[in-house]
This record gives structure tokens, sequence and C-alpha cells, in this order.
RNA sequence: GUGGCUAUGGUGUAGUGGCAGCACGAGAGUCUGUGGAACUCUUAGCGAGGGUUCGAAUCCCUCUAGCCACC
């Protein structure tokens, strides 16, 4: 299921490929999340054509809306929405915290309370609640014909109360054996199915508590090994010094995945050195559609120490903005070296244009450039591993 | 030609003698296991000239421009 097929002489990086019932993806790899059973602005066609061989969705959005029966009731997610490649589902231990930040009225307060037993929801469709346990998610997973499960996780936020975190370590840690029991006990009734579960590794910022964590995980017999909490990508500093913390006691033959990770090129690269084979960010996506895109460069030095490897680009964040006035009549396309179509095809000015009439098709466009390029920075990077 | 009405940021407007506000627009920014959302910051105005007054977008006069009516 993970092969190895190149690592670095130089860093922990690594070159790989992972075998699902849909199929295999190389890696490293970026996944673009479709939540919500769908890449935004993109068909499945689209994704192909740009290089996608792998995308992710979300077990408790999916599970509020269209159901996990629907779904199945259609044989499954890859047949729902016209998908042949693998996907990777998300099991709702995210939205634990990010619901939480989001009221869904004075009366019934925020959309999600996570407890000991599990994570209440209130659909922000309807309002109706809703409460998803290990078992749960992962039957919900199962249900939908993903190819890689997620461990059902109590998310950490960033935050320096270490209690808090502890606690929800504690959480992270006994569900983690939930998720794995009922995983095995669904696969046992579907013997040639090859559904793969990542488990994942909490412990917020601190260091201590992330080599814990780690160590638990890995101790279980997962395919995989995710990364999670607010901290990853959202603090890049200090997810690198978890990395660099964790790193001799990460296994060799598991595939690395750091949850919501991908917003930058620079990002990436870093994390890459660092033996990273997997990662998903919503950031390519909607940056896209808010009017940011990618611009820039990677800078491959020719010495022995191979860790040189950086990016390079004109604008602040390798984003070009492309509502400044600037581009009104700008002419070249959004990246002069990006083969994508929409740099093939367009001008920044026409970009510009419609990105100010907020026309949808703006939104493919430039959705389309963005996970291009970052998959496109990938090919590269494998190749120079 | 005569009479009347009107004139406030780019646009639309509030302000009847006492700190010129609002909305949109424009310019820029935030966004990380989805938020096509939301928010933050910035910009920019009393048609012109004169008078009254401690003080004028506001009252008076002239001019200019637009609209309406009449000849």
């Amino acid at each position: 299921m993970f092969n190895i097929l190149k690592k670095s002489k130089y860093n922990f990086s690594r070159a790989g490929e992972v075998i699902t019932n849909h199929g295999k993806f190389q890696t490293p790899v970026f996944m673009p999340p479709a939540t919500k059973a769908a890449v935004k602005a993109l068909s499945p066609q689209d994704l192909q054509e740009i290089g996608i061989e792998i995308i992710l969705v979300n077990a408790l959005h999916l599970h509020l809306r269209p159901t996990e029966e629907l779904i199945n009731s259609f044989g499954g997610i890859h047949n729902y929405m016209g998908w042949p490649k693998t996907i990777l589902s998300d099991s709702g231990g995210f939205q634990g915290w990010s619901f939480s930040q989001k009221r869904y009225s004075a009366k019934l307060g925020v959309l999600s309370k996570v407890t000991d037993k599990g994570i209440e929801f209130i659909s922000p469709y309807d309002g109706s609640k809703h409460f998803i346990d290990a078992e749960k998610a992962i039957e919900i997973q199962f249900k939908i014909g993903s190819d890689i499960i997620m461990a059902f996780d109590d998310c950490s936020p960033n935050l320096d109360n270490k209690n808090y975190v502890k606690l929800s370590l504690e959480r992270t840690k006994k569900w983690a054996l939930k998720s794995l029991k009922r995983f095995q006990e669904l696969k046992k009734m579907a013997p040639e199915n090859n559904t793969l579960i990542f488990g994942i590794v909490q412990g917020g910022s601190f260091l201590d508590l992330r080599l814990e964590a780690l160590n638990f995980i890995t101790s279980l017999p997962f395919d995989g090994l995710a990364l999670g909490g607010e901290t990853i990508g959202y603090d890049m500093p200090r997810t690198l010094e978890i990395l660099d913390a964790l790193r001799s006691s990460i296994p060799y033959d598991k595939p690395l995945y750091t949850m919501g990770l991908g917003a930058s090129p620079y990002d990436i690269i870093e994390v890459i050195k660092r033996g990273v084979d997997m990662f998903d960010c919503v950031s390519p996506a909607r940056l896209a559609r808010h009017g940011a895109l990618y611009n820039g460069r990677l800078v491959i030095g020719d010495n022995s120490s191979g860790s040189d490897i950086s990016f390079e680009s004109e604008y602040r964040k390798g984003l070009l903005k492309i509502s400044n006035s600037c581009f009104a009549a700008d002419k070249f396309p959004i990246d002069h070296e990006c083969n994508c179509y929409t740099c093939q095809n367009f001008s920044r000015a026409y970009l510009h244009h419609l990105y100010l009439i907020k026309e949808p098709l703006y939104f493919r466009l430039a959705t389309w450039h963005n996970l291009y390029f970052i998959t496109q920075l990938l090919h590269r990077l494998r190749e120079n591993i």
C-alpha cells in the first residue's frame, strides 16, 4: 500500500506511492478538499486534467447533507460524485473545533460541543441536533466508501492552556482505539476491501504532548499517520519544531500526513524536507476565489547540501492579488512559466475583470490555476528528491 | 427670451446658523482537516465669486450649469 520509491540523501524527503481501492497516487501529494463532495468550482474532469490523484471529503458534512445512506444508495461516494480516483475522508473531528467557532442562533448557541463521549453538532442547515462518536464517524466513512479513513479525534486549538490540550489528547487517544476497533470490525465483514485507516497525533503546540501522542498512535496498527490540530499549518514555525522534535520517533514505512497544511509553497517545501508525504488545505482554492493567485518559481541549487531548494516570487507570500488595479490592462498570464489552462489562454486583465464582476467563470479559472500550480510544484519537488 | 426649481466625495444621499455624516464605489489587507462568507484599514465632497455674521453647506447678491414651465 505504501511504497517508497526514492529518498533524499540530504534530508528526510522521500518520493513514494500509495495504493488504494481506487488506484494509486504519487507522494508527496496535495489533496484538494471536496468537503461536501465537490471541489468548489471544478468538475472531476477538470481535476484529472490538472493532475489531481486524490481528493478529500468530510464525514460530518456529508452526514448532515446529503447523508451517508443517500450516498451509499448510489454505490458510494465515487459513483455519487463522479470521481474515479482515490478519496480520503476526514472524520469530523476538526469540525468539533471549527463548528465551535460559529454560532447558529442566540438560543441554540454554537454549532458544536465536545464531550468525552463524542461531539454534539447542530446542523448549520436547519438547527437539528446530531451526535457523533468514534464508532459513528468510522461507520459514516465506511458507508460512503472512502478509500482512506481518518480516526475520530478531538482537534486541539492552538492555545497555551496545557491542561486543556492534555485533556483533549486523552480523548483523542481513547477515540483512536475505538476508531480502530470499529474499523477492524467493519473490514472483517468485507474481506476484499482494501480501505485504509490513518491515526491522528494531537498535542497542540506542546512538544512533550506531541511525542506522547505519537508514541501512542504508532503503537497501534494504523496504515498511516497524521499530525492534526489547529497549530499544524497555522503556526508554521511551531509546526516545523514539532516535526523536528518527532522526527526520530516517526515510523519510516508509513505515509505521514499534515492535516490542513498547504497554504503556501514556502510551507510545502519545508514540510516535505521533513518527510511529510500528504497534505490538504482549503487555502489554495479559497485564496483563488478571493483573488490571490500563485506566482513564482522553485529555485533548486546545484550544490551538494540538497537543502537549498527554495521558492521565490516577486509577490508577497507568492500571491498575486488579481483584484489589484495594476492588472486592469495587463496582457500577461498569471504566471509566465505556468502551463495551466488558465495561464495558457487568459490574461491577468481578463481575470481581473471576471473577478470584479463576480463571474462564475472566474472561480473556475482561478481555482484551476492555484491547484495546478501546487500540483506542479509537487511534481518538481518529487523529481528533485 | 421670461419665470421657477436644483447644485454636498466617483455615484446616490443626510445635514434649516455651531465638529459635514451614511450607503455604494474605489484603493489595500486578513483567510490554513472550506466561509463563493465575513471582517479590518484607507481614500474622497459643500459648483464659482462676493456679502451678512463671533461663526455659513445652511441666510443674501452675482455668475455658471442642469431640469421644468411659459413665450
